[in-house]
Parts: C-alpha cells; sequence; structure tokens
RNA sequence: GUCGGAGUGGCGGAAUUGGCAGACGCGCUAGACUAAGGAUCUAGUGCCCGUUACGGGUGUGGGGGUUCAAGUCCCCCCUCCGACACCA
C-alpha cells in the first residue's frame, strides 16, 4: 500500500507544505502600516486578533512532548480565527539572556552568545518540525542587539518618570522639575529648589524616580555570584535557580518602584479575563491591607508606631512587641532589669542589654525557614514601656522574632484578646489578656477574630467591629496619636543583577556617583566581549563583582549628555538587568520588529493592541504555564502601565486574556532502592509494572530527564508524524489541564487521520476518490451538525470535543463504504485543517484547490440541516425512561403527552395507576408522575 | 491554617438554560484478513442480577435537601492538586 497514510506517506507530505509555506510566506501578517504592511492591505480591515505564547527559554537539553502542548493549542486557535476571517497575529520568540546560558558557559567555556544562539537555532528547528503557523519575520531574541536597544530605551523612560500621586500616574521628571521650580511641589525635606545646589537637585530628582539606586537590603546569593529579586527567592530562603543559599544584606542596587502601582495592579485585575487562581495569586502578592498607624509615647523623645487592621482593639493591648531588627531597640534597652519584672522575660540573663543581644544573635543565626518552622513564640523584655495613648495604660515593650521587620512598621501592638499569635505569646509570657470584642456564647477558642459588640473598650463600648474601626481612627486622628493607612507586602523591585549575560543599564556616572542616562541616540550600549565573563564565587561576606568591571575599556565612555559641558568621560554602570526585563515587552516588538525610529510605531501598536469594545486591551489570547501567575505578569503589567501613563501605549494593560495551559505529566518508575528506571522499557501486566523482570512502582511527574521519563517529538514523528503528534496533544483533553501522557494511545489519532486519508484517497493509486454527487439527507445533517459544533469547540479552545465531533463524522463516512461526496470531503478536510495542517494542506490539493487551505474558510454550518424533522423523545414514568417515541419535531405538548399515553408499553406500566402529573416538554421529554 | 481549582467506567475524558450519564479515544473481548501481527477492518464493552428474545436493579467522592426531573442548584463532610503561609 503505497499510498497508505502513515509516519513516511506524513513525512513526505510534511516536508513538503512546510517547504512551500516557507517559500510563499504563508503565515505572514499584515501590519497597517510600516515594513510589515502589504499592498493590497486587505486583510487590515478584518477584525484583528493577537495571538501569544509565552516565550521559552532556548534551552540546550532539547524538547520533550511536554513543551509545545501550548504552542499547538494557540497555533490550532490562530489556524482557526483566521479561517473565519480575522487579521491573526502570531510568531514566537526567545527569551535568551539569564543565568543558564551563562552557568553553561561557565561550565564549557564556550561564549554565552554562542550558546545561545545554537540553542534558539536547535529549538526552532524542532519547533518549525511540528508545522506552527508563525510568522517568522516577527520573531525575535531578547539577546538581539536590536530588541535590547529598545529594552534599554524603555528603561530610561521609566527611569525619566515619577509617580504624580495627585494625577495618579507617571509623569515625564522634567515636569516635577518644573513643579519644584514654580515652588509648586515641595521637596522631599521641604528645602526650596533655589537654595539647593545643581548637585542636590539631581540627588531629590533622583529619588523621586521610578527606577532608582536604592539602599535596602536584599537578597544576596553568593553562589550565583548576584542578588535576587524577592520573588527570585523560594520560602526556605534559597534562590530558585539552583537553590543556592541566600542572605539579606542592605545593599545599594537598583530598584523599580511598582509599589506606586500597587492598587492599579490590584483594580485592574478585575478587568481582565484571566483565570481566578492568577489573580488570586497577584493579588496576595500585592497583599493590600487597610488599617491604622498607631504611635505609643516613649520615656524618650521617640515614639513607636504600629500598623494595625484592628485599630478598634486598642483598648485590649496589653504589651508592644518589636521585630529583633526594629531600630529603636538600642535606644528603648534598659540598663538594669526593672524591680517585678518576671522571670520568664528575662531570658535568664542579668540584664536587658544583655537579653535583647543574645536573642538579636539568635535571631539572626536563624534562616527564615528555621524561624518558620519555630511556631513556639519567643521573645524577651526591654526593660522599658510605652503608653497606650487610647487609656494611658503602660505596657511593656518585647522583642519577639514572630514580629515581621519587612511588613508595615516591623513593630505590632499586642492584642491577645483578638489575635491568636499575641494570644501565644501573652499565655507564654503570662501577659494580661482583655477581651474587647464579646465572643458569642458557644465560643470556646483563645483568640476571637468574629465579629460582636466591644465592650471593656471604653467610649467604644456595644460598637459592632466597623463601626468601632471607624470611631477610633476619627479619635486617633483628633487626638494625633494616629492616622488611617494602607501597607502592601509588595516591595520595589530589586532591578539590577551583578551578572554578564543581561542588558547593560544605559546609565553612566560622573564624580558625583548619581546615575546619568546615557542620551537616547547613543543606544544601544552594547555588551562588550568578554573573555572571562563568569560570575565568581563569593562567600557570604563578600561583595557583589559585577563581571563587566573586568572589561576595563568598556568601563569608562565618552558622552555629551547635553549639560552644556561637552563632551566628557563617564563610569558606565556595571550591573546588568534581570532576565525578566526582556520579557517585560517583547510582544510589543513582535508587532513592529523592523522598526528602528521607534520601539513600535504608534499606528501599528494601537491597530494590534487596543479593543474597540471598550475593554482594556491588549494581546487578546496569550498562553502559557501558570508559573509565571506572579514574577513575568505582574512586572509585565508594571512596564506596560508606565508606558501607557507616558502615552507610548494605547492601553493600560498588556494581556486582555490569560489562558494557563495544563502541564503534561509522564508516568516515572522507581525499583526497590529508590532509583527512577527508564520508563520506555517498563513492562506491565495487569496492573503490576516490572523492569528487568524486577518490580516497580509507579509515580507521575514532569517529564525530564532526572525522572527518566521523556518522550522527544523526534520519537513521535518517526512513529506517526507532526499531525498524528498535534492532534493527539489536543485531544489529550481541555488544554488547562494537567494529563498524563501515554505513548500507546497516540496510535488512536493516528487511526483517525489513517480512516480519513483511506475515506478520501484510495491507498493503492493515490488516486482521490471523492464522488461528485449530492450527499443524502441524513449525511448532509450529520455534517452541518458536525460543521456547527466543531466551530464551537475550537472558539471556545475545547479542541478535544471538536475532534471528537470530527471522528463522529469520519466513522460514518468508514461505514457508509461508500465514496464520499466531494461536499463532505471538502467541508472534512478544512474542519482539520487548523488541527492537522499538512494533511489537510494534501488533500485540500487532491481535491483539486489551487491555494492553500490555511486561506480557505472554515465551513459554515447551514442552519436548515441543523433542525430534524423528526426527533427520539424518551418517555419517562417517575423519572425513569421506560420508552421512547419517534415524533415530528415540531410536535407540541399536548400531542406529545396524548401519544405518550398512547404509547404500548407506558400503557401497559400505567394501566391500574393514577397519573398525578404529566410533564411534557416539546422537543425534550415526556415525565409521568404516577403512584 | 487561609485562598484558589478539581473529584464521572480499567484509563484520558464528553454531557446547552437542571431534561436519555458515560460522546470520542485508549485498553480489553470476540471475529475477519493474514505466513505472521504490537498493522488494518468489523462487532461488543459502567457495575450487579437474571437470562429465551428481552429484561430488572444500580450508578457521576460521601451524607442530606430543593425539584416531576440533579453530574449540573443549595447545605454539611471527605479526598486530591496548586498558591500563600506568624502579613499584625
Amino acid at each position: 500500500m503505497p499510498y497508505r497514510y502513515d509516519a513516511r506517506l506524513a513525512e513526505v507530505i510534511e516536508a513538503k507544505w512546510q517547504e512551500k509555506w516557507r517559500r510563499e510566506g504563508t503565515y505572514h501578517t499584515d501590519n497597517p502600516s510600516g515594513d510589515l504592511s502589504s499592498s493590497d492591505g486587505a486583510a487590515i480591515d478584518l477584525p484583528k486578533l493577537f495571538v501569544m505564547d509565552m516565550f521559552p527559554y532556548p534551552s540546550g537539553a532539547g524538547l520533550h512532548v511536554g513543551h509545545p502542548l501550548g504552542y499547538i493549542g494557540t497555533d490550532v486557535f490562530a489556524r482557526f480565527k483566521r479561517m473565519t476571517g480575522h487579521n491573526v497575529l502570531h510568531t514566537m520568540g526567545y527569551d535568551a539572556f539569564g543565568l543558564p546560558a551563562e552557568e553553561h558557559a561557565r561550565q564549557t567555556g564556550e561564549h554565552p552568545r554562542k550558546n545561545t544562539e545554537n540553542n534558539i537555532a536547535n529549538m526552532q528547528r524542532q519547533l518549525d518540525r511540528l508545522g506552527l503557523g508563525h510568522d517568522q519575520r516577527r520573531s525575535i531574541a531578547t539577546t538581539d542587539v536590536e530588541f535590547y536597544r529598545w529594552t534599554q530605551w524603555i528603561f530610561l523612560q521609566i527611569f525619566n518618570s515619577w509617580y504624580d500621586v495627585e494625577s495618579d500616574r507617571a509623569r515625564h521628571i522634567d515636569e516635577l522639575q518644573l513643579l519644584f521650580e514654580e515652588g509648586n511641589r515641595k521637596t522631599i525635606d521641604g528645602r526650596l529648589w533655589e537654595e539647593m545646589t545643581e548637585s542636590d537637585h539631581r540627588k531629590e530628582l533622583s529619588q523621586w524616580r521610578l527606577a532608582y539606586l536604592g539602599e535596602a537590603p536584599v537578597n544576596w546569593c553568593p553562589g550565583l555570584g548576584t542578588v535576587l529579586a524577592n520573588e527570585e527567592v523560594t520560602n526556605e530562603g534559597r534562590s530558585e535557580r539552583g537553590n543556592h543559599p541566600v542572605f539579606k544584606r542592605p545593599m545599594k542596587q537598583w530598584m523599580m518602584k511598582i509599589t506606586a502601582y500597587a492598587d492599579r495592579l490590584l483594580s485592574d485585575l478585575d478587568r481582565l479575563d484571566w483565570t481566578e487562581s492568577v489573580k488570586t495569586m497577584q493579588r496576595n502578592w500585592i497583599g493590600r491591607s487597610e488599617g491604622a498607624l498607631v504611635s505609643f509615647d516613649l520615656a524618650i523623645n521617640e515614639k513607636i508606631t504600629v500598623f494595625t487592621t484592628r485599630p478598634d482593639t486598642l483598648f485590649g493591648a496589653t504589651a508592644m512587641v518589636l521585630a529583633p531588627e526594629h531600630d529603636l531597640i538600642d535606644r528603648l534597652v534598659a540598663t538594669d532589669w526593672p524591680s517585678g519584672t518576671p522571670e520568664l522575660w528575662k531570658n535568664k540573663c542579668a540584664s536587658p542589654a544583655e537579653a535583647v543581644a543574645s536573642y538579636q544573635q539568635q535571631a539572626a543565626e536563624h534562616s527564615e525557614l528555621e524561624r518558620q518552622e519555630n511556631k513556639e513564640k519567643t521573645g524577651v523584655y526591654l526593660g522599658s514601656n510605652c503608653v497606650n495613648p487610647v487609656n494611658g495604660e503602660s505596657l511593656p515593650i518585647f522583642i519577639a522574632d514572630y514580629v515581621l521587620m519587612g511588613y508595615g512598621t516591623g513593630a505590632v501592638m499586642s492584642v491577645p484578646g483578638q489575635d491568636q499569635r499575641d494570644w501565644d505569646f501573652a499565655k507564654k509570657y503570662e501577659i494580661g489578656i482583655v477581651r474587647t470584642v464579646q465572643p458569642p456564647e458557644s465560643f470556646d477558642g483563645e483568640a476571637y477574630t468574629g465579629d460582636g459588640p466591644a465592650i471593656n473598650s471604653g467610649f467604644l463600648d456595644g460598637l459592632e467591629i466597623s463601626e468601632a474601626k471607624t470611631q477610633i481612627r476619627e479619635w486617633l486622628e483628633a487626638n494625633g496619636c494616629g492616622e488611617r493607612t494602607v501597607t502592601y507586602k509588595l516591595r520595589d523591585w530589586l532591578f539590577s543583577r551583578q551578572r554578564y549575560w543581561g542588558e547593560p543599564f544605559p546609565i553612566v556616572y560622573d564624580e558625583s556617583g548619581i546615575p546619568i542616562a546615557v542620551p537616547e541616540e547613543q543606544l544601544p550600549v552594547e555588551l562588550p566581549d568578554l573573555i572571562d565573563w563568569a560570575p565568581r564565587h563569593l562567600d557570604e561576606e563578600s561583595d557583589p563583582e559585577p563581571p563587566l568591571g573586568r572589561a576595563s575599556e568598556w568601563t569608562t565612555a565618552t558622552y555629551d549628555i547635553g549639560d552644556g559641558l561637552g563632551e566628557r568621560q563617564f563610569q558606565r554602570e556595571l550591573n546588568t538587568m534581570p532576565q525578566w526585563a526582556g520579557s517585560c515587552w517583547y510582544y510589543l516588538r513582535y508587532l513592529d520588529p523592523t522598526n528602528d525610529e521607534r520601539f513600535v510605531d504608534e499606528k501599528v501598536e494601537r491597530y494590534w493592541m487596543s479593543d474597540d469594545d471598550g475593554g482594556v486591551g491588549g494581546v487578546d489570547l496569550y498562553v502559557g504555564g501558570v508559573e509565571h501567575a506572579v514574577l513575568h505578569l505582574l512586572y509585565s503589567r508594571f512596564w506596560h502601565k508606565v508606558l501607557f501613563d507616558l502615552g507610548h501605549v494605547s492601553g493600560p494593560e498588556p494581556f486582555q486574556r490569560l489562558f494557563n495551559q495544563g502541564y503534561i505529566q509522564a508516568a516515572a518508575f522507581q525499583d526497590s532502592r529508590g532509583v527512577y528506571v527508564e520508563a520506555e522499557e517498563v513492562e506491565e501486566n495487569d496492573g503490576v509494572h516490572t523492569f528487568e523482570g524486577q518490580q516497580v512502582t509507579r509515580l507521575f511527574g514532569k517529564m525530564g530527564k532526572s525522572l527518566k521519563n521523556s518522550v522527544t517529538p523526534d520519537d513521535m514523528y518517526a512513529a506517526y508524524g507532526a499531525d498524528t503528534l498535534r492532534l493527539y496533544e489536543m485531544f489529550m483533553g481541555p488544554l488547562d489541564q494537567d494529563r498524563p501522557w501515554e505513548t500507546k494511545s497516540v496510535v488512536g489519532s493516528h487511526r483517525l487521520l489513517q480512516r480519513v486519508w483511506r475515506n478520501l484517497v484510495d491507498e493503492s493509486s493515490g488516486d482521490l476518490r471523492v464522488a461528485d454527487v449530492d450527499p443524502d439527507e441524513d449525511l448532509k445533517r450529520l455534517m452541518h451538525r458536525t460543521i456547527e459544533s466543531v466551530g464551537d469547540a475550537m472558539a471556545e479552545l475545547r479542541f478535544n470535543s471538536a475532534i471528537a465531533r470530527i471522528t463522529e463524522l469520519n466513522n460514518e463516512l468508514t461505514r457508509s463504504n461508500e465514496p464520499v461526496p466531494r461536499e463532505v470531503a471538502d467541508s472534512l478536510v478544512r474542519l482539520l485543517s487548523p488541527l492537522t495542517p499538512h494533511v489537510a494542506e494534501e488533500l485540500w490539493e487532491l481535491l483539486g484547490q489551487k491555494t492553500s487551505v490555511v486561506k480557505a474558510s472554515f465551513p459554515v454550518a447551514d442552519k436548515n440541516f441543523l433542525v430534524e424533522d423528526s426527533i427520539e423523545i424518551p418517555i419517562q414514568i417517575n423519572g425513569k425512561v421506560r420508552s421512547r417515541l419517534t415524533v415530528a419535531a415540531d410536535t407540541d405538548a399536548t400531542a406529545l403527552e396524548a401519544m405518550a399515553l398512547a404509547d404500548e408499553k407506558i400503557a401497559a406500566l400505567v394501566n391500574g395507576k393514577t397519573i398525578r402529573k404529566v410533564i411534557s416538554i416539546p422537543g425534550r421529554m415526556v415525565n409521568l408522575v404516577v403512584s
């Protein structure tokens, strides 16, 4: 059978069409203007659709079948939308800066650029084999100089901006300077602009910029030789990449003022078509919390300010607790224990100073993880007290490691009656407990956090929580000892890395050490071609050493920065940007990749990114894994909002609709020692798995080398072809679900294609065997029903259902064993083409079509064939199906009821009983309630 | 612990507004074709009972409820997956 559809024939067909598509630019998408616009411009008038995958890091390890799941999904969707009359933009790029290439370079001595380019070429080749319909003219890599030039340009936009709280948006820094000059805005320390020196001016502006050099406790990871963002550090206090220890240390680093956008990042989530889980993760990460700041008087001329969400419980405060790192501690430690200090509070120490010092040391030595694991509350008394503003009571001040320096003010008022942590602490140290909310009688717990009337609270007594909060807030504000406030868990984004393989900052310094922007027209600042690029392994005590510092010629640069002083020499910033930088905006570059005037043309951006129906705009469908729920998606939204505020993009959000594809899991097998064995060589018999005769245990996990359970696309191409792999991956289940890979099931998808092929093509001659006859009535109805449901399913990304419907139609064609009517063959091929484009193109050509099926229209169901003349109606008695009637589709309820009662079986069953009720739904069913 | 998502045959999974549960596929069983079959084709396949055609019961994690009718709606519970986790 030389023309049987098998792996060999599939490969011939696939190679043929991939070559043709490439040659003819089949997947090129028109822009409204610029290099990528076309002369006819016809496509531009169609509704636009921007479909995108989260672009991959070009790993050297090669693909396994789990990787392309989302890419196939977007490809099918994009093809479907093209066929339904949309101008679809779909391409792919590479997130190619980052640690792995550098780590690889360190091991092999190969330059990161070389390694990266090899990996990209390799990965591109593997993806090409899948027949993805990408516009490859638009492909970018973040490491391209022409790309990172614009990454640097965007950095400068951020650097040259400040957040105007009054208008709630970012504005150019020059506008702030103008406000200062006119005296319309106060400087941070209140000095007048004209009384400040030139250097003071620059320092002042630096403090307002959205990208600034900040001295803050940062995550120093000596193992990677760089500092890391909070988001890149695990709960165990290790680096997400490489699992190296991370230490908190104050250092001067580049920060981005993402906190200025906290509220907008939060509230705009409501306008996005994203999964609830990702929105929730972002909300949690932003961690907005409304409450009040309350100050407590001290013996010294200072106040302790606490943040609390429960100012209504102020009367119940019985202690003050500070984080061990709190900066007031030194000044609050008493010389001696006050008389009557309980032994419990002293931690066996002779003086408060000794107790505090040893506790602080102990806290510092414990990692975050140890502090978390140790849920037992501990602390020591400082030997001094503060005053509760609301009732003048003296509260002992403790330090305790359950209070975190990084949240709120690093100090809490301890209210054991209404907070379980405070309750635990109070119990352990025998501190008083005062309930200020009346628990219900049934309550038998410890701290009570529910609602109820205030008690023991003076003027608040009897008020419910929310009213009590309002009253106490007014009281605090009137008495000058508190104010309403909002805190966030979100911190500013640490943006510098001490690595080689990243975008250089377009920043230089003069003698003052205040950052200066490299003039825009001087971009890009290219990476030097370092020989010794690898970061050194350092220890906790050492300082980061940016590798760029070793490029001695590069570290200085001559620029005219436009300050009237002409060309001068400057020192370059030696840090590089984090890997997230490129992915913050790559989607915009897809739109206009060849533009060397702007990062994206305004008209082009508006065409692809704005929503005519009043939505937030952005990418119409963004598909990727849920692991980027916080990092990439939050950073990207932040950058987009800055660009929006500055007028560079048309909408406030980058990604209108986000879809998280599931992961392909695979069975992995462990022998009795717990060692993984080659999954491919495990045999199964009646549910028992054996490897080389030994029984092994099965589990499921991510595909990969470590579990020895990888299946590569190449294996599948060899056995079945790319179309079968595409079809199987889409058939396995809904796109957003994790699913286990089963190589043995792939044959099912192959059979479908084989049967389709056999129904249309003679396997021995290769000739088309369709008939130029009209399909009979039943087949015609089935065809239109199929068209309708396949179209619906594809529009909703339910490809598994679409395939099921196509299979049903094809099964019918197989059963009939007649030459397929041309009309049916034509529809079938078009229905299949988004899923399996190669075999569809081949069949399309055999059907005599001269233009690509990619450009064909998706079939449209004729509604006349969707309504049946006669339908089968179930007749139930007491909800159980007892008979069926075939009736005209438009039989009304009364007639249906009469026919049901006349039915032989029903009459027999009803005989002698009373019919209580008859429910007759035309077109659906009849139910008789009988007793 | 809190939040988010999900529990349907041996397996992956289908089921419009509540209206015939198990579409489609894998696997399995039987048969056809074959030198052979881990290819291909045909038929059957939720479970239990009965067996003569046929039938009867039961069934969507568990329990309760609403309804003529519940996988779907409401309440309680259990399990699994994911995120966050002393956030004051």
